[in-house]
DNA sequence: CATCCGAAATGACCGGTGGTCATTTCGCGA
DNA sequence: TCGCGAAATGACCACCGGTCATTTCGGATG
């Protein structure tokens, strides 16, 4: 064959102008849900969106997957990352995982997706990884510690963001409060005085443990 | 009429007195997604699998989402609380929390389920948290903060849970190498010399943090 | 200008899904 | 003996994600 870009990434032929493309897809998409949820998302709906045969989707998609693989990496975006470099090393991550937590929480689906997701073909998701590993790492966290920290954090943030979607009477035990009196007492026994929602505070006990734990691996900047 | 010498014999005459009953629908729907997952899980196999129409099923459970339901709360049966009582508390607590990560690393698409899951209706469960909270409170932590540590410690379980799924290449930074040097030395600078999976790493180091703020809230036998 | 390439959109279509419903099948108690 | 009612049935539904042969049409070529 000759050069003339059969493979070539310059487009040989660009005859139609791009109705759809990764970013229109996934703005699409992600207005969409932000109005009917995820019990509405279907391809459907979304080419419906775009004005388009649902079909015409997967000219550009492979699946459903991807689209909300495309979706996940797009609200990364949305993820605060804004304390480091402009702020101490805990206060961005405290900033940081709340913010995490709050995205995933009104994103819960997408949840059991990112958890599995390769970083690549998620260049946001990536950007974001580098910024907090850069953050931790010129805080003293020791390079072999970076990783297992990062996860666990981000383990108990996507658990945590599952978890803010339990209905408040999740730990009523109702006609069952016989046979757990130490749980039952438990639940009542909460401190309610702060009017923040239990969820909060469970979450605010377990990432200021986790950040302590982080705190103990620094080194100074010195060797 | 047309329905004998199907090879059971016995096959008519069987209407009354629980041909399908809570019991045997969740010991089939387990036996069935231990053999072919949960992809494979579907309201007609698991039908065929009880030797009846699938909308039969539908006179004894109201949705599938019900019939997860009832199975998450079996597969908790299945989690390690026999250190609580003969145990030091965290023995016990470290017991635990490692067989519940490990049993819903097997039962991933349940984790969404029972993060939002009430206890009413789920007894096993509820009586997994009584003796947790049980031991806990035997252990001196005080009723207060019963709850919020145990849903961090849950949380952080059902986020690892997730991650332990997560293929080995999760972090394979691939061709977006320079664009993040930092996270991309952190990954292979990992401490390689214990056989441990990298998930396995981030759980014992997230778990013992959590576990070192639960301690710290304990007060002594009286007061 | 006439031609043709090929990316992108189309619409019919597929198998399978969870779920509904009118109807039938009996064991059992009156 | 007979009728009640729990439980199983099978036809049926709307809709889902996904496939495919076909058509459209901008723009590069000569």
């Amino acid at each position: 064959m000759t050069d003339d870009a059969r493979g070539e990434p310059r487009r040989a032929g660009r005859p139609l102008e791009s109705v759809l493309s990764r970013a229109r897809i996934t703005t699409a998409a992600l207005a969409l849900i932000t109005i009917e949820g995820y019990g509405g998302f279907t391809m459907s709906s979304l080419a419906r969106t775009l004005q388009v045969a649902p079909s015409a989707l997967y000219n550009h998609v492979s699946s459903k997957h991807e689209v909300l693989q495309w979706l996940e990496d797009h609200v990364m975006t949305m993820v605060d990352v804004s304390g480091f470099g402009s702020e101490p090393w805990d206060v961005a991550v405290r900033r940081w995982a709340w913010s995490y937590r709050d995205v995933f929480a009104r994103h819960a689906p997408l949840v059991p997706l990112v958890a599995v997701l390769p970083v690549t073909g998620a260049p946001e998701t990536l950007r974001m990884y580098e910024t907090i590993a850069a953050g931790l790492a010129g805080a003293g966290v020791p390079v072999e510690s970076l990783i297992p920290a990062i996860v666990a954090v981000e383990s108990f943030i996507f658990g945590s963001a599952l978890d803010a979607n339990a209905p408040a009477d999740i730990f009523d035990t109702g006609d069952l409060a016989d046979s757990s009196p130490t749980f039952t007492a438990a639940v009542l026994g909460q401190d309610r005085s702060t009017g923040e929602r239990p969820a909060d505070v469970a979450f605010r006990f377990g990432l200021e443990a986790l950040l302590a734990a982080v705190a103990a691996t620094r080194r100074g900047p010195d060797a």
